[in-house]
DNA sequence: TCTGGGGTCCTAGGACCC
DNA sequence: TCTGGGGTCCTAGGACCC
């Protein structure tokens, strides 16, 4: 059997684990540059505000409630995180971190299921403050769907189980189409259009006829349906891609901000690299206008580099950045956005370097390894490249965002008597 | 009139997920 | 005026090879 645990509005309670005054109140959590609305407790939720609504639309609805609002905190949440995903590895034999909220657990051999779930679940709640649901089930496909269930009805307390054929079926009736996993917006029209408006509706079409129509990945979703498991537990290895990229936090149009931000994201993306132990063979920069202002002249470009050697040192990932941006940047126009993503990522050893290669690779290691530690014990950005400037014209907008209550000294939590 | 068949690799784009 | 960021997998089509 799998699980599924799922933390419960993930951002909204981590707010509320150090500010308890938030229960039972209204909130929300803004994305990065505090654009729309990413996360929101049941309160929010009950007040009719959708999942990524734009920030600037919920003014009207401030003026008459008092919803508590928040800037992306991801320090805090990854920590948060952390602590749930550690509590969880002790408890199963196995597990998958599928997302920051959510990881899949194998519960092979575990008798008393649904005693064992409720425990879990109590057991994450009190050690952490998060609250979390369990979805069970014979495939991960259904063991989502058990999840939403445990969600959605208060009578589960937390965790509902998929363990026979009546209750697959129940199950899949009372799903609609676009609620499976792995069936999005456009696959839900199109299953609409053929009269398909349920799960179940979904299975009692011929796997043939689901083929056809939707490609291998369908022909998968069916069979997990079906309590045929065709997806396996993943063993969390490295990522193949990792990307940093971000919103200006204004337009910017000359290039000495665009190639500071530029730097720094390639910056981050060594640091990434680093702490997985990995390095990258390649890399691609983008850059583009805000495709929101359609009035605006458009402009998109990106460009990949090939690295002379897999590579992991910050100093050499915004060296090419900068040059590639160079590349793919035209003046006149009004820059919204720019990323770096590094790609073909290979474990740090054994390393294939190339013949041609020149540079002292052992001296830059070294020096990022300095660089690292310096910056675990005086604070991230404290020592770091020239190139990623000072000034941060680009840096995002997040007027909202509370304290570093679990990574920060300066930021921890004071209780006084009174 | 009439022009093959089989393969690889790469890239872009679509669809999905949280 | 104002709409995030970070991933995965699959497929089609072009370029190239013999």
């Amino acid at each position: 059997m799998y699980g599924l645990l799922d933390c419960n509005n993930f951002y909204a309670s981590c707010e509320r684990v150090f500010n308890p005054s938030l229960n039972g109140e209204p909130v929300v959590v803004l994305s990065n540059n505090d654009g729309c609305v990413i996360s929101r407790s049941n309160e929010a939720k009950a007040l009719g505000i959708p999942m990524g609504e734009p920030a600037y639309k919920l003014k009207e609805l401030l003026e008459k409630v008092d919803v508590h609002i928040f800037s992306s905190n991801y320090v805090l949440y990854g920590d948060m995180s952390h602590r749930v995903m550690g509590m969880l590895t002790e408890m199963v034999p196995e597990i998958e971190i599928y997302s920051i909220d959510e990881a899949f657990l194998m519960l092979d051999g575990i008798t008393g299921v649904e005693t064992f779930g409720r425990k879990m679940v109590r057991k994450i709640y009190k050690g952490t403050g998060i609250p979390v649901s369990l979805g069970v089930a014979p495939t991960k496909t259904l063991a989502k769907a058990a999840n939403r269930f445990a969600k959605k009805y208060p009578g589960y307390k937390g965790v509902c189980i998929i363990d026979t054929e009546d209750k697959r079926e129940k199950a899949l009736k009372l799903l609609s189409v676009g609620d499976i996993w792995g069936i999005g917006r456009r696959l839900t029209k199109r299953l609409n259009y053929y009269g398909i408006n349920t799960a179940w509706d979904f299975t009692q079409r011929t796997k043939s006829w689901v083929r056809h129509n939707m490609g291998v990945t369908g022909e998968r979703t069916w069979l997990e349906l079906q309590g045929k498991p065709c997806l396996e537990m993943y063993k969390s290895l490295s990522n193949k891609t990792i990307c940093t990229s971000r919103s200006f936090g204004e337009r910017l149009t000359d290039i000495n901000p665009i190639s500071e931000a530029v730097s720094n994201f390639a910056a981050m993306c060594g640091e990434k690299l680093r702490r997985q132990h990995s390095y990258a063979t390649s890399m691609l920069i983008f850059l583009q206008t805000n495709p929101n202002a359609t009035l605006q002249p458009q402009y998109y470009n990106q460009q990949l580099v090939q690295l002379p050697a897999p590579t992991n040192d910050s100093a050499e990932l915004i060296h090419y950045a900068r040059l590639v941006l160079c590349n793919i940047y035209k003046d006149c126009y009004q820059y919204k956005k720019a990323g770096v993503i590094v790609q073909d990522i290979v474990p740090e050893r054994p390393l294939q370097t190339c013949l041609f290669d020149n540079r002292d690779r052992i001296k830059f290691e070294k020096v990022m390894e300095t660089i690292d530690n310096v910056n675990a014990r005086y604070g991230r950005h404290h020592l770091k490249m020239a190139s990623q400037g000072f000034d941060r014209k680009w840096k995002l907008k997040n007027e909202k965002l509370s304290p570093s209550y679990t990574t920060s000294l300066k930021d921890i939590l004071k209780i006084s008597a009174k």
